[in-house]
DNA sequence: ACGATATAGTAAGGCAGCCGTACTATACTT
DNA sequence: AAGTATAGTACGGCTGCCTTACTATATCGT
């Protein structure tokens, strides 16, 4: 550990000689994104969702999935992804149906209000890459980096 | 909220068209970055410090500082630092001292383990910026965008 | 000088987000 | 049919944060 004046959220931190370590750059980045899609989302009407509830919303495909194949895919346990889709099935946004083809197993599929809201987050996700591309010239090639990087990393 | 297939932990997540969102791109990054920093100060034997305890090292200054302005600093509850603080003085790595201004206050200071710490992180960095570096052909181009991009949001 | 008000830090309790262990029900294998 | 593996759930725990409430010291106004 210890960053010492580094990891930075406050923009004191990113005052210093040099560049900054990569996690002052990234985090609040990352936290104002995240910040802005639930206040955009809650503007339209889903102010029930929170950002741990991502993890569902990502990785349950259009054909549904079962919840150890959704833990696995958010590199999560079993317990925390199933209460996780229990909140969001109880608000309405992904149904839980026996899976046909095996007794155990239940499909984690999307419903009506689970669309829309992804839909919104589309929009919103829209919005706010707009945002930023006005604030730096070469916003695509910025991402386009960041995406040769993390596939190198994986 | 609603993310589905794009805030990406996984490599499936970046396969799509166009460019992945934002989220996908900066989530992986950052947390490789922040558990290799974790696995390379175990390594050197900073095995009892978690991410939380980040807050700290980031923003106590040389001259030592108040809880309450330490707080404030990594914008958190005064009960929440303290917690970390209590456990880091406990590890050694800090020290409280009695504000010699304020009879109700104690000031946070470095201790020698805390230095060591610190000066590890800051070897640590640079390892990790290197093997970046040879990730991508201009790293230090990619933190100068981020850097303008992050300024203009504060 | 003294009472009113503000501030530094602590205590107690709560909630979210995650985990591991252990269990039940169903499925597969032989 | 017996034995083993797998899907999901229950229970309890830890971390990371918060709010409310309190104690001790400082400071300000009169």
């Amino acid at each position: 550990m210890a960053t010492r004046r580094f990891d930075a959220a406050t923009e004191g931190m990113l005052a210093g000689p040099g560049t900054p370590p990569l996690p002052a750059l990234l985090r609040p980045l990352l936290d104002w994104y995240q910040t802005r899609h639930l206040e955009l989302m809650t503007e339209r009407g889903f102010d029930d969702v929170r950002r741990a509830h991502n993890a569902v919303f990502i990785h349950v495909p259009a054909q549904g999935i079962r919840l150890t194949d959704l833990a696995d895919a958010a590199d999560q346990s079993k317990q925390a992804m199933g209460e996780l889709v229990d909140d969001l099935v109880a608000k309405g946004y992904f149904e839980k149906i026996p899976d046909p083809t095996d007794g155990r197993a239940k499909l984690i599929v999307w419903a009506e209000r689970g669309e829309e809201a992804h839909r919104a987050t589309m929009e919103v996700f829209g919005h706010l890459e707009g945002e930023l591309s006005e604030l730096t010239e070469d916003f695509e090639g910025l991402k386009e980096t960041l995406l040769a990087v993390v596939r190198a990393l994986s």
